[in-house]
This record gives C-alpha cells, structure tokens and sequence, in this order.
DNA sequence: TTTCAATATGAGCTATTACTCATATTTTTA
DNA sequence: TAAAAATATGAGTAATAGCTCATATTGAAA
C-alpha cells in the first residue's frame, strides 16, 4: 500500500558503497517505471534490477513512496540545474536566444526519455508536496519571469501566471507530439520556439 | 494484477436494471479515480460504491481495465459531442467565435472534474490502443483541422500538427493552471485564447 | 588485531486485491 | 402459471506486493 505521509530517507549513506547502493536503486526504479509503467514498478523489481538485496533498499528509503519521491525530487533539481546553466550561458544575449536556450532545455528534458518524464509527473501529483520540490518548480518559474521582467514583455496578464503558460505549453505540445510518434524533434522545437514567441508577442527574428 | 489483453465488456446488458448497473459502475468508477486517485481504485471498492455486489462487476467487464477502458471511451465520446456540438452551434459564423466554442468546450472539459481528466489520460496511455478510442481522437482533430482549413490559415506548418499543437497546448494550460490552484476559468480561457490565436496569427478582435 | 558500526541479505509475514463460482432472486417467455 | 433466461450476490481463493527482521559480511576506528 502507499503512504501519505511525507516519505524521507531512512538513513543517510556513509560509505561510498552504500551511496552506490542509493544511486542504484534510484537509476533501476527510473528504468522500470520507463520500460514496464506502473504495473512492474515494485520495491522487489527495483531492488532486483539495481542489484541490491530488498533489504538494503529499505534501509535507506522507509517506503515506497520514498523511492518514488526521491526520483522526483532527482529529476526536478535536474531540470533546475539545465534550465540555470542554459541562462547563465546566454545571458546578455538577445531575448530570443536566451529564451530559445530554455526552450531547448525544457524540450530536451520531455523527449529524453518521454515515459518516464510522464510517469513522474503523475507520481508528483500522487505524492504529498514536498517544499523542497516545490521550491525547485518554483525557482525555475521565477527564472522564466526574471528574464520577461527584463525584456520588458507587455502583456495584459499577470507575469507570473504567464510563466506557468510557456511552461504549460511546451509541456502539452511536447506530451501530444510524444502521443502521435512524432520523430523529428527539431520540428517540434521549431513549432515550440512559435508558439512561445508569438503568445509573447516577440517577432520571430 | 492488470492485464494487457484488450478489454471488452463480457456481456451486454439487455434488461433495464442491468444497463443501471453498469452505468452504476461507471459513474462509482469515475468517482473513487476522482477522490482517492488509484490508490483506492479497486474493484471492490467500485462495486461498493456504486451498490452493486463484486459478482456483477465481473458479470459485465471481464477485467478491471474493462471498467477503466469504458471510462476512457465515455470521456473521449463526451469530449468527442461536445466538440461537434459547439461546431455546428457556430457554423458559419466568424472564425474567432467557432475557434473560442471550440476552447471553451476543451477547457471546460480538463476543467470539470481536473483530477479525473488527468488520470484518465494517465489510464488512456497505459491501456492497449483502442481503434475505437483513435477514431474519436482523429475525428476531434480532424474538425479542427477542417476548420483551421476553411479559414485558411497558413503557417510554415502541416496543419495536422498544428490541430496537435493546439490541443496540447490548450491540455498543458489547463493542467498547470490547476496545479497552481488557479481559481478564474475566465482568466484562464482569456490566456488560452490570446495563445491559441497568436500561434494561428489571428489578430485578436 | 580487536571492536564496533555500517551495510547487505533474503526468506517469510501480513495485508490486500483481482477475480470465481455456486447459489439466489427477478424478469421474461411460453 | 411454469419454465427458462437474465441478473444479482458475496464468501472465498490464489496471487502478489510491501515490508520486517534475524543474521551475515564488510569497513572503520581504537
């Protein structure tokens, strides 16, 4: 059964084997969810296919959940982290390419692995907030806003909510292209890159 | 344990106290997926809710993907009439009211029971493809399609995946809105609009 | 080297859940 | 009214999944 109660790490790792141990578990549980959905994803199945005893992986994770939500939180602070580098090597540069950078970035991490980018997003609403993932969402978003703010975007809506739109978006566009087995991403990026622009009412180029 | 084979009702019912029952079913279904997510969602659970004994459950859906699958194919119908409905509502009035009945329909639909929407679409991709389920997905997009033709819309791109796009994007605002709570489906709409018609290049009134 | 903490193991317990089937009741048909 | 078909019942079964715990092994500290 699952919990609804914040899931945390039983214990933190020490050595260096038992941090291999945590990454392994946590790399097997993305492969499951991504290759057998929801219904082979079980704390044997992730333990087996990480190579570890059951044991061990109830030794740092209290529960399922917790396994599940550590995966979330991993993913998220990854998109963080691409989204900051990807502003922090465009900026000064010209609105477009910098919001063409971010782009790439959100694009890049929905089609890496699109099964699992999907299922974790349901795990994210399954599980209870965590305001340390939350915090994550919402640094991004105010990364999104900063860099309207200061390209003096005019538009009759509130900045921020404008923010979660593009994210929405591109978030929609690239689930929906993902459905229908479209194969070229540069393509959609393209489609993207228009949508963005003109809700935001930038010419092209 | 789900299972992969497609799933059909077992036996039609032809009496009407049994067509109440499965329309019992049915609507317990869609309620305990809306209130308690999957964790609850079992099929004692469904039975009991909807005042029918586990027995009769199995009498009309062989399997519990058989319950959900009908879920799926009664929320695609609904999506499927509404869309068509507000189409002809409109018909040969100005391109922007056909296109604004046609959000409000879409939005209306992801915003009536959001919980429900979203699982539901987590389900739609899990279970085996439907022909059936395709074929009232193609035909929404095809009158959009169809639309975006008639008024001669011309983008630098297939006007298939902008029919695509459009739909994401529309999915995408909606889910991130009730993410965050976003209370006004009006201000919602207004930003679905403003997106929709700035990807199409229509000018706004 | 000895001691102790950290880590790893996996058989097995418990709870849950999808599903069956023998039986009972209701409705239709003849 | 009698027979047959349709529908309803729910206790019970088999399988599975989450999780524990007594024990073993490995590494660090003294």
């Amino acid at each position: 059964m699952t919990q609804t109660t914040i899931p945390r790490p039983r214990k933190s790792p020490v050595q260096a084997r038992s941090a291999a141990t945590v990454d392994a578990i946590l790399e097997a549980a993305a492969r499951i969810l991504e290759s057998e959905g929801f219904d082979g994803y079980t704390t044997n199945a992730i333990a087996k296919r990480a190579g570890v005893s059951i044991g061990s992986l109830y030794q740092y994770f209290p529960n399922k959940d917790a396994v599940t939500a550590a995966l979330v939180m991993a993913d998220a602070m990854q998109l963080h982290d691409n989204v900051y580098a990807a502003a922090e090597a465009t900026a000064g540069q010209d609105f477009r390419v910098q919001l063409n950078a971010l782009i790439d970035v959100v694009v890049a991490h929905q089609l890496d692995r699109p099964a699992l980018a999907r299922l974790i997003d349901v795990e994210e609403h399954r599980l209870a907030a965590d305001p340390e993932l939350e915090a994550k969402h919402d640094s991004v978003l105010a990364l999104i806003r900063e860099l309207l703010v200061a390209n003096r975007i005019d538009l009759p809506f509130d900045l921020d909510v404008v923010a979660k739109d593009l994210f929405g978006m591109v978030h929609g566009m690239c689930d929906f292209a993902g459905d229908y087995g479209e194969t070229d991403p540069d393509q959609l990026k393209a489609r993207i890159r228009h949508a963005v622009l003109s809700y935001l009412g930038v010419p092209a180029s």
